[in-house]
DNA sequence: CATCATTGTAAGTCGTGACTTACGGTAAGT
DNA sequence: ACTTACCGTAAGTCACGACTTACAATGATG
């Protein structure tokens, strides 16, 4: 039940774009701001949200704060769609096995 | 772009509900709607989202209606990852080179 | 030491979306 | 044909979360 505050951070678009921007290179929260249209508070809690769903991590560096993607969301969303297609595709050949047996044409 | 109705269509929890009830097998609404806490108004609204991200697809049987898990959505999905996964990597070879290369040691 | 820079948090506003009930439309049953 | 079952949509309510400004704390800089 991890991959739920996962869903719901990447959910949002300036979190996505916050999160995209960490992508090329570990940014300060002044530089993050100043690349988006939103006031350096709001990337500030939108970075707390990234960092509760493992994917940012802080490296303090003096007075500033250095943020980077990190792979422990992102491996864990990865995970989560892996399982979801083993067990869907094998439900679906239960479920096909089950639908042919029955009516055996159309 | 399309990943962004992705992430919004399951990052609600009970949408994720349905939708994790639909990896078992293909239902109609009634029988989602009797699994889950909220209504079955509610239950069509967020299969409308969900067929919109292309997570589900609909297949009409008579007087009601059979929905089902669809691959499209997330494929999509899968290759976002994948693709900000190799972008990450390669721009973080380039940072630590970077810094290595900026200051030798510490 | 005093000022500036950088960031996190508190408090408050406001829009959005997740619900509800009510209604209309189509297929199945009698 | 009339009723029943199944479903989608409309309209309205309400809570939550994405913003803002204001404030406090810590580190750099002169």
């Amino acid at each position: 039940m991890a991959y739920a505050e996962i869903f719901t951070a990447l959910a949002d678009p300036t979190r996505r774009h916050i999160f995209e921007a960490l992508r090329e290179s570990p940014k300060t929260v002044g530089e993050l701001a100043q690349s988006q249209p939103v006031s350096r508070p709001a990337v500030s809690q939108h970075l707390k949200v990234l960092a509760a769903a493992r994917l940012v991590s802080i490296e303090p560096q003096g007075n500033r704060r250095l943020y980077s993607v990190k792979r422990d969301g992102l491996d864990e969303l990865r995970l989560y769609l892996e399982s979801f297609w083993s067990d869907a595709l094998s439900a679906y050949g239960a479920e096909i096995a089950r639908r042919t047996k029955t009516n055996r044409r159309t």
